[in-house]
Formats: structure tokens, sequence, C-alpha cells
DNA sequence: TATGAATGAGACTTCATTCAT
DNA sequence: GATGAATGAAGTCTCATTCAT
């Protein structure tokens, strides 16, 4: 009937904005039980606006997680150019787990990228699976990394600390000591 | 071995464990929102016997995760005596890791117990950080782990770890590689 | 197959008499809402027990009744042959009323006895009906009540008093100006 | 004319008033264990919508009780201007005791009201008390009522008419014969 | 277009009753 | 005869979704 890409009205995109953001509140606040009223109320919306931007409770909850992800892709699109790809790889995988704590949802996607059979099935979910293996390729080309790691394991590995970070607000302490140990392991020997 | 206050009846017991084992069934199929129902219908017992053995659904869940405990504390204590101390820790950890498969929550105790400033509020968490303490302490002393490794953050790997492996079957081969990754960086340079 | 009133069993009489009185007591703290297992364990007996001797709620409850009726009538039987034909009245009338703090059931009985078009279908009622219905004659007889009062109305008014005495311990106080005001109404003028 | 905070829409209150109106049928005709249910069915309305107006169970049978204070409010008014004050006192009280029928829980809040020593706890309780004790004393004033009446007895009366009638629509023989005979229990000697 | 009232499937839990032990 | 484990219907309440206002 619309056109599907038309630009949404100023106001339109405004609430659209607001919802996301609020979801992404309180989906870490109250976790995977987290209701669409709630939603609304913390949005300041109507429930009806919800369904108007995102058809289903399970729609919402992938905007936010396609939103991660494109803010993801931009960082990893700078750091493809940076000198030192070593440093490059590392400072994505732990930007990728700090984005985890705001975001219950992606590392859903990380593990049906990095170890379902039918990877890539998400588009985001391919996107970053896409990053990382550009990362990591470029590190193991300087020597910076060993040499048989796998985009794999990496995405496993990255999946993992991920889901620990989303469980609950990580201490800096034990995750930056845990990311040294991990990283340690990364490393040619 | 463990009397409450009565053991018991034959029928009883057979029904708690039919239960217990169709929890864990579906809650590795349906995931955090699997209804009693379910449970009771996988098990083939009415609602009501699930409510005689646990009286709230938390407390059925509660119950897989201490049957899990219950095991593993069993494999931590035989492992404890092993020459290999360093062997011996990378056995308990990947045990635990294989367990978590079957075991959704096992990995938020984990992560109250690791992560959580209370540490070891609940006691199943308790049992399982003092079981990798040891075997952490004796690997160390052995010289097969690097000496500026902490519980903390070993647990909160084994936490993230546990997280991943719950969320879907992991295939054997990435499972291996990125536990031998992880393992490296365990390891003394 | 067994006859109907073989005597029980000694224990098996003393167990009815405990449920008995466990009903009551349950009953009388718990309202019409009270549970069967609340009173087996009120009783120290098992479920079975109850059903043994009572095979269902209502007929547990249905034997509260009768048993308290059983010591009504005892007691109308005595004052039938007492000299002061008004006073008999008086203290039958209250103490049914004081019964009724015991027997949340009463009442019900007493409502469907004297209001209820089938009245007197109900045994015991019919029974407690009679027993007023003699006292309140021989009172008018001797003068002691107004003449135009009828059993029906004698009868609702033990029912509304019955109704609110067990619906909360009533006040010594109030309870016995409350009967005294509704005792001069009874009274010739 | 009492806004909460928002006028309803106009199908939302009509929604309001047929639950009220469904729910005191369903009380009088099921009793206390009326089911939600029952009442949706009765309104015409899904279940949702009565707990839309009426946060619990609970809360819906007060929110009867408030409707119906708020009509024996505004007889009382009226009724407290009457010249005859005798005859307003015993109208008030006749027209609480026919409403009963119509109201199960009224009689809740009588009893609280007028036995309980806690009296006046409930707002809506204590209005009806206030408004008798003035018809009452007025009444006294005049000498249609014994000088030694107190408002704790007429309450209490009061109260045990009104489970009385509620119990089972009473035949308006008996009924106004009873009430005759209470009444002149009232009247000085 | 935004709102939120209405809907009803389905969740958890209780409890009268049956029946194997 | 006694016990209490098992059953499942039924209850209260929540929440994703639809649609009248």
């Amino acid at each position: 009937m619309s056109e599907k890409s038309r630009p949404l009205r100023t106001d339109a995109r405004r609430n659209r904005e607001r919802v996301l953001a609020a979801a992404e509140t309180v989906l870490a606040r109250d976790g995977a039980t987290a209701s669409m009223r709630a939603v609304a109320e913390a949005a300041g919306v109507g429930l009806g606006t919800i369904y108007r931007h995102f058809p289903t409770r399970e729609a919402l909850f992938e905007g936010i997680m396609v939103a991660r992800m494109l803010e993801l892709a931009d960082q990893s699109a700078e750091l493809a150019e940076a000198e030192d790809a070593g440093a490059a790889f590392f400072d994505f995988f732990t930007a990728v787990v700090d984005n985890a704590g705001r975001m219950r949802a992606v590392a859903e996607v990380l593990t049906h990228a990095g170890i379902d059979v039918k990877a890539g099935t998400s588009e985001a979910g391919a996107a970053l699976r896409t990053a990382l293996g550009t990362l990591l390729e470029r590190a193991q080309h300087r020597g910076d990394l060993r040499p048989d790691l796998q985009l794999a394991e990496a995405l496993a590995l990255l999946a993992a600390m991920c889901l620990a970070a989303e469980r609950r607000p990580w201490e800096p302490g034990p995750r930056d000591r845990a990311l040294a140990v991990l990283f340690d392991g990364f490393r040619p020997r």
C-alpha cells in the first residue's frame, strides 16, 4: 500500500527512538519476561504506538539488536583501518562485550551466528560475523593472533563473554582480568 | 545417603526423579519460559504431583540445579586427588561446561558465585566455588596454571562458557577448540 | 455388605471424634474455605481417615452440625420441663446463639428451617424447629411471650442472631444488651 | 461527580457498571465462592476487563459495597431531616436490611463497624455507623426510642438482620413481622 | 496517528477426592 | 484400617495483541 521505506514523520521517528531506548532499559531491568506495557510506560507512549512501529514483541527486540549491530558495524569499519591490527581485534572484541550489557538479545544472535548450523541466517548476525572475520584475518596476517584460530571459536568465545556480561553488570576488575586471560590464549605462543 | 525426615515411598521417589529429569529436558527445549504443564506431560505425571515435590516453579528449577551440583561435587572430590593437578583442573572445568548443556540454571548460580558482590550466597554455588578453588590452587602450586590467575576470573570464564554451552548444544569441534584456546590463556607463558 | 450401624472399633470411634473436633476448630479459624488437609493436620490423622468417616467435605460439615444439634436437643428437652416457661424460652434462645460461635454451619440450617419454603427438609433443622416451637408455645400459654408471635419469625430472628454471633466472637456486653432489647420485643406489652 | 484522575471513557464507564451489577447478581446467586469467570460471563465482558477495573477479586467485592454504601448514605441524609424521627430511624433500618439482599458484603462491614474493637476502621462502615447514630439520637431525643439503647447494639442487631436477609431472599411476611417484633423492643416501654 | 480499553489464551497454584502402599 | 501420594478440574491473575475512540 504505502512505500516501505517512506521516511517517517518527525514525531513518528522520535517515538520510534523513544520506544527502542525504553525497551532496552526495560529489558535490562526485567530480563526476558519484560512486558510490552512496561516498555510503553517507560517510553511514555501508548501500547498501540509500540505496535505501530513493531508488529510483534519479537520484532521490537529484534529492533534493539539491529540498532546495536549498526553501531557495532560502524565501530568495526573504523577499526578495520587501524594500523595495529591486533589491538583493533581486541578492541572490537571488548566493545562488543561492553555492548552486551545493554543488549540482552545480542548474544542470542551471536550464538546463532557462530554456533548454529545455519550460520548467518540473520542479517545482523552475519554482519557482525563478517566484521569480526575481517579483523581476525588482518591480525593473523600481521602475526598478532595465533594462526590456527578460526572464526567459529572466536565467535563462540565472544558469544560466551557477552552472555556473561549481559547477565549482570560485570565488575571492571574481574572483567578486565578475564578478558586478559582469554586474549593471552588468542596470541601466538 | 541423605534422609530429609523420612525416606520417600518408592513410587514417590521415582516420580520425583522423573519430574526432575523431565524438567531438565523441557527446560533445555523451551528455555526459561517452560511451563509446569509441559514438564508434567513430559514426566507423565499430573500437575499436582510436581507441586507435591516442589512447592513452586522456582523450587523445581532449583531442584535441578542442586542435583547437578551434587554430581559435580562428586566429580570434583575425585579429581582433587588426581596426580596431574593441571589436567584435573581442566577436566573439571570441561565437565562443568558439559553439564551446563543439561542445566540452564547452573550458570545463574555461577554468575552469582563468581561475579556478584555477595558471592557464595547460594549454598550450591559456594560448593562449586570451593571445588574450583581447590583444584586451581593445586594446579598453580604444581606450576600448571599461571600464578596470577585468580578464582574470580576463573569462575567468570566458567560461567561464560556454561552460558554459551547451555544456549544450544555446542558442536564438539568448535567447543573443543574454544576451550583449547581458553586453556592456553590459563597456562603460564 | 456390613451392617450399617455396627459399632465402630474403639480407635475408629476416637478418630471420628478427633476429626469432628478438629473440623470445628479449623472451620472457626478459616471460615468456609477451610481445606480438608487443614482439618487432617489439626486432627493429626491422614486425609484418607477423614474420608473413611465422612464421604465428602459436605458430609463432614454436616456431621459437625448434627453433633451440635444433638447437644441442643438435650438442652431443650431439659428446658421443656422447667417451671418458668418464659425463662426457658429465653435461655434456649441464648444457648443456641452461644453455640453458633462454635458452629459456622448451623445458621445455614436455621435459615433453611425457618425461612425456606421447604422448611424442615433437613432432619436436624426440623428438630430444632420443633424444640423452639414447644418452648414457644409453653411460654405463650403462660403469658410470658406476646401471643401474636409466630414460630416463623422467632426462627428467623434466631437465625439472624446466630449469623451475627458466628461471624466474630461477640463481645459479652453488646451481645447481652442486644438480646435484652430483642427479648423485650418478644414480651407482651 | 467524583473524578479520580481522569473521566473514564464512555464505554469504559459503562463496562465498569456492568461488571458491578453482574458481580452483585452472581454474588447473590453463588455466594462467597462466586468465580470471576462467572461474573465476566454475566457481565458479557472478557475476564481481563474485570481486572482492568478491579485489580483483585477482593477489590471487586469491595467495589460493590462502596457503591451500596453511597446509596445508603444518600438515603440517610434525606431521612435525617424527616419530621418523624422515630419513623426515620425505622425506615433507614429497614432500608439497610432490604439492601443487604443485594449486598452480601455489607454485613461484613457492619460487623466490623459495630462489634469489632477497632470499630470504624473501614471508611464505608464508619459512614454507616455515623448515619445510624445520627438517626438514633434524634429519635431518642424525641422519645421514640428507649433511652438506654446504645449504638453498639443497634448496629449489632442491624448486622444480624442483614446477614439473615442476604442469606436468602426473605419472604415479606416473616420479614415484616420479625422487624416489627424487633422494633417493639426498640421502643420505650 | 495515538491511545488505552478490551480480549482471552494460558500461566501458576490449590484442593477435593481416589487409591496404591 | 490408616496413610499420604497422585490426580486434574478449576481458580485467580497476566499479558500479547486488537481495535474502537
